[in-house]
DNA sequence: TATGAATGAGGATTCATTCAT
DNA sequence: TATGAATGAATCCTCATTCAT
């Protein structure tokens, strides 16, 4: 991913730290959201324990609670800083493509892209250990996760609207997005299939030729 | 579900109960696979516990270990019956297709009809508690996944040599697995989507028309 | 040993549990207190479940408290049958000898001919598991095994009199018995030493030649 | 006991904290340590709870496991550090005795010190508790306590060879090492029989005058 | 007398969290 | 900010004991 031109995701990422909507990947509680996402991913929330996360980090389990409240706010810190770069990212790329195939490629390229990406981990935590935060807490995701899906919606919406695909916007949401996600489970970036491959693929699923 | 006539899927489950393969619902042994795959489903392997479990099904927590010698063992229970119960009714659904065509459809409508039927706790277990079973017992639910997985590949490749399907049946498999084992996260029956609709939707984004 | 004449240790054996103060081997309870001795001995009291105890036997837990009304009532009976056993064993052995260094050497080979013949697990039950046994039955096993002392205190003071040994009886007696029953740790029959060869070297600690 | 002048029990003991050997007892983990030497001996290994040593110690259950991974590394603990005792104070002791007589007595009197002493709860575990011992860890001790078995083994066997005892040193060890041990379950310093009596009878035991 | 499912108190151990240093 | 000892509630699991069959 090209981090130089402004615009780029990485430029997008740098000004996201700035404002202070993400953690800097340097700092630790970066560090410590970064490896918690792994460890989430890897084990789930609740066999994660603290101390896993403090020794991955290189830390002591009462040091953690410096930069966090509590366990159920690094799930949350997790969830947050993901979210937001979805979204601030899909707006970003959807600005490029203005025709409706590209459009919708584009929805599931970054999709895949994000899965498979530096932000997989934290992606894979909001989608498979969402019941693990607090009710309270998933409110504040829900905002801004429903953003996100609002711009797959409205964008499905004109390719359904344009014949492009066949089926009822909402339903095909729900089946990409298992599609996708799953992939984090079995799709290996270096073997016979490239990344590229995956985005066509299911793009096939999703459109008429 | 037709629960009468010889060959069912009730007359399936009957025989298998008769044969051991899977715990009969109404037994002690059932009824604590039945919560398991319930509660487990809910909160997740690590965020249930053995008292939930108890109190679910109106015991002492100590009498779980009666019928499973530890926590893993229960998981490991709710996983292979439910393989077994799998594997047995797409061996019956399938042998009543002959026709490239219904045989996708038979496979997509089984396994929705699974995730949304009785055992579609346990087979959502089956899919995200994969990683908290121990190594030791992965192995031995493999066997028979491994077996049903035989299945949807020889139907896929089948149609794909019929020019039914455009992309590879392994990659095809692993989107429509996606697609369909989240489909527990969002699709309620009774609402405005029958599940026969669902089907054909689902169905759509395998096969060229 | 012999088990046929009158007089001899199998006869009195026969006698005691004619008589019921002790059981008889075949039976039930007989058997459970056999394993008892054999497994309180192994793992010790508190290490032995009483599920390991049924499993010994080859009945299940439950069917043991037709026996016993708890757990301290089976260390009772081992303790209780072997405190008779030796008592009235010791008393027998004792009528045969007249001479004083015969009376201490037939103290000496009695007690160890007790630990490391069929009674030996019980004995060692009542040496190590002393304070595993409620404080109520202690009371009821201590007048039997202050009678039995009894019958060593008089005849080491005899001894002493005689001028056979140097020490005081008591102190004598203390010592003898941490020997003797520490044998059981290390002395296998069979090796290079015999059992004769243990008594005799044991009674060279106790009397000048 | 002398814990004034250099080369004493006292000072020997200061030097094995300082270099790690043996805990601290003023520290929390030299204090659950002698805590544990006393509750096993008290009530065994199986019959002492973690509770019973929190509550002893005056901390709470759930801290213990800061300083001991599981219950078998405190029960190793007491082991351990008692057998390095016994070692380093044994070679002390032999170094001050040259004749025949004064070492075999040097034997008898450090061993009878040892378990009326300080560490005699520690000894009586090592003794009588040996079989609750991971056997992993049993071979890690058995390496010092060979070493110490060796110290009493060439020392009798001088002394056989000068005729002063008359019975096969093996043997006579293991008759010491039982009448010793025993001690710990009657003697009571303070009263007719003083210490200096007792170590003069045991001697008695074993040689000829 | 034997069974075996169930009990419920108690076992060792884990873990998020606190707090003095 | 970081440490690490301590907390105490909760976890999985064990076990002596009971009881309907």
């Amino acid at each position: 991913m090209n981090t130089g031109e402004p615009g780029s995701f990485g430029q997008l990422l740098r000004d996201m730290i700035a404002s202070g909507q993400i953690s800097d990947p340097a700092s630790p509680k970066g560090r410590l959201l970064a490896a918690a996402a792994k460890l989430f991913r890897e084990k789930g929330y609740s066999g994660t324990t603290v101390r896993d996360l403090a020794a991955d980090v290189g830390i002591l389990s009462g040091s953690i609670f410096h930069h966090f409240k509590n366990k159920d706010e690094i799930l949350f810190g997790v969830m947050k800083e993901v979210v937001s770069a979805m979204n601030a990212s899909l707006v970003a790329r959807l600005a490029l493509e203005s025709e409706s195939r590209g459009r919708v490629k584009a929805l599931i390229e970054h999709e895949l892209t994000f899965i498979h990406g530096g932000p997989g981990n934290a992606m894979s935590v909001l989608v498979y250990e969402w019941r693990a935060l607090s009710e309270a807490r998933q409110e504040q995701i829900l905002e801004q996760r429903e953003a996100y899906e609002r711009l797959w919606q409205g964008t499905l919406e004109e390719a359904h609207t344009a014949g492009l695909i066949r089926i009822e916007p909402d339903v095909l949401r729900q089946l990409l997005h298992g599609a996708i996600a799953w992939s984090a489970n079995w799709y290996k970036p270096g073997g016979d299939l490239s990344m590229d491959d995956l985005v066509e693929r299911t793009l096939t699923l999703a459109v008429q030729e």
